[in-house]
DNA sequence: TTGTACGCGTTATCAC
DNA sequence: GTGATAACGCGTACAA
């Protein structure tokens, strides 16, 4: 029994990079770039090292990884709920697009709360992933200089910046929600009214545009306003239905902020036997699964992207 | 300037256990100690390690504890999908009792995919998570082994098992199954359909318990059982609804394996103008958002455990 | 292109 | 109860 055999008094018997220099007769320091795919390594040494690796069943150690070169593969992401399946959708698309890289996702819900995005920045940052998903620029001050000090890439989601050094995919939620007002005064709409809850910064924004819209159009009724800081659920919706046509019995159209509220004012219109939309007009936002089997059913979606 | 100072060439720049150590004139192994809470320290020392943690800002690097201690603080949580609310529900829960407890849920969706789920186990547990939880036990015998020979403590959820050294949470959905047939046998209907989507084993366990029900009423007709491999949706559910009417015209109850498939078929019926439950009875199963605002709408249940 | 030497920050082990 | 020492398994820096 030789040198190489003695066994230490911690050995976790896990397979190491070590074992599988000395089955390919490398130095470790080779195998380690040959397995990360580095250039400029020897190609039959890269094949003595694949077979010595598929041999010795060897699997890395992330931990090791991350201590040695302090970067993990893992990428944070966090989003307000997994309740909304315009959440669960995003997530699905940033796997499939960090998994076949030899990323993973590490998911963070934050419940709209920005204490509770500072707690999952204190405690996950830590681990130094590779990368970090924001969902939109709404965050406390602490949880800013959290994220600027890690030195992690940061890229912020669901909205969109110009400021430099900012990173953002998405689109306008203020001209979403102006086009979609636009959209029902050209039907011919002119009480249009605004359902809103959970009132996070992508629905004030919408609320922006559906103002925007009105006021230039000449038609802004506040009145026709109904916020709610409840979180959004059909339930809500049905309620917020009911309030806004005993507060206005002149609307003629409802621009929920969400699916859900709309599906909810849709439903309590049914139950109340009033027509849609030929009594009154609805408009919801973010096409949630369910939308196309209500009655009447919301037009076809172009399909997502990146699906 | 001192040895303790000289730079090394790799400086992360990050505070250590050892400067705080330092700076509480203490041995490293002692801060470690007074970190963890081990007990068998000085309530003195550990109060002079609190304070030079907070002086300094030190943050314990998880990945040298992982490397040292071989475990992380990660637990992984393998569910099906997010789509469905009722695996939402069970990851808000999973969070809210290990996160406090210093571990942080690492989330992995298997698609109801047996390959799926063995290339997230194949991903995650060489990160030695501190913990997994698997939905059911349906899986590869590979994925099996995989959690086996990783030593990492599994519990098994949404299903049961008496097999020994299994842990399981969960309830029979089996008798589960029966137990919903019977109420509606206990109604008075006789022509109970079961309608059914994704054909997972937990699905085909409630079908188990619907079809021992209705036997043992002498009541079972195989023709009234209507199963599809297609992922759940209400679409579906009234695509479903459609084809037992056509069917079996003298249906007079439907248990559908899950809410969203019920909504759906709720929502087919009124578009149908079928009176319900006059005409045809209708079941759900999980509970899900939103069947409460259907018409009619599902009856309110106990709040749910661990909420 | 390959290797040597060492550091990454913590915890296990064992002695005191 | 506390500490010295040596891992844990890998990547960086620099030399050859």
């Amino acid at each position: 029994m030789i040198d190489a055999q003695k066994k230490s008094r911690r050995a976790s018997g896990r397979t190491t990079l070590a074992d599988v220099a000395r089955a390919a007769e490398v130095s470790p320091i080779t195998v380690s770039r040959a397995l990360r795919g580095e250039r400029g390594v020897d190609p039959q040494l890269v094949e003595r090292v694949r077979k010595a690796v598929e041999q010795l069943h060897y699997v890395p150690d992330p931990a090791a990884r991350a201590l040695a070169s302090q970067r993990s593969t893992q990428v944070l992401v966090l989003v307000p709920l997994l309740s909304n399946n315009l959440f669960v959708d995003v997530l699905e698309a940033i796997h499939r697009t960090l998994f076949p890289q030899g990323f993973q996702p590490l998911i963070g819900v934050t419940h709209y709360d920005t204490a509770e995005e500072e707690l999952l920045l204190r405690t996950y940052l830590p681990m130094r992933p590779a990368g970090l998903l924001v969902t939109g620029f709404d965050r406390s001050e602490a949880a800013r200089q959290l994220i600027a000090r890690s030195g992690v890439p940061c890229v912020h989601m669901m909205e969109t910046s110009t400021a430099p050094n900012v990173a953002s995919v998405g689109f306008s939620q203020a001209d979403a929600g102006a086009a979609m007002t636009q959209h029902l005064l050209e039907r011919g709409y002119r009480r249009i009214a605004f359902c809103a809850a959970q009132l996070d910064p992508r629905v004030m924004q919408r609320a922006e545009g559906y103002r925007r819209a009105l006021k230039q159009a000449g038609q802004y009724d506040p009145r026709l306003e109904l916020l709610s800081a409840e979180p959004s659920s059909m339930a809500l919706g049905g309620r917020l239905f009911e309030s806004l046509l005993a507060l206005n019995p002149d609307v003629d159209a409802v621009f929920f902020c969400n699916d859900d509220l709309a599906q909810g004012g849709l439903l309590a219109a049914n139950r109340l036997g009033i027509p849609v939309p030929d009594r009154i007009a609805m408009a919801g936002f973010n096409d949630l699964a369910g939308s196309d089997q209500m009655v009447p059913p919301s037009p076809p979606c172009a399909p997502h992207a990146n699906r």
